[in-house]
DNA sequence: CAATCGACTATCATTTATGATAGCGATGTT
DNA sequence: AACATCGCTATCATAAATGATAGTCGATTG
């Protein structure tokens, strides 16, 4: 799978997880410590994110890391 | 789990997924189509690396994304 | 002994992720 | 009608990942 993609899959994940426990943007990147614009960008997938990053979301989330980049 | 202990803990299953194929890190880096230096910064855990780097790397060790971040 | 190979460090330029701000359109609420 | 909330875009500066080069050290080999 292309890289792209995988991202965009990524994003759909979190943003599957950030509604199941209905938190806005707003609420989920607040937690996070970052902005709204940014936690779009990552949903979208526009950005190639870091594990760091990714890290952040996972424990806000209560899920693991692996969870989050099973996409494939 | 903190951050850079988990690039620790990431960079180490990639040195064990490469040491059990037998590759070199010339070996892999080459077949990531990236120089030696910067698999080594990423075995050791000195970089943040981003989902497009760990999908090469998980890629030509025909292993899944997940399996390299299943690290908690 | 010279030469190659492996793991590694330090360092550099370039690209890009990150963090942040301002603003838009739609929906909902008072 | 005014205002807040939500999802979203565009854009910016700064920090940092990436890609690359040169060189060190130890071990092995011709």
């Amino acid at each position: 799978m292309e890289k792209n993609e995988v991202l965009v899959k990524i994003g759909i994940k979190i943003r599957e997880l950030r509604e199941a426990k209905n938190l806005s943007l707003q609420d989920l990147s607040d937690k996070c410590d970052f902005e709204k614009p940014n936690l779009i960008r990552i949903e979208k997938g526009r950005t190639n994110l870091t594990i760091g990053t990714l890290l952040k979301i996972a424990q806000v989330l209560n899920v693991r890391l692996a969870e989050l980049v099973d996409v494939e």
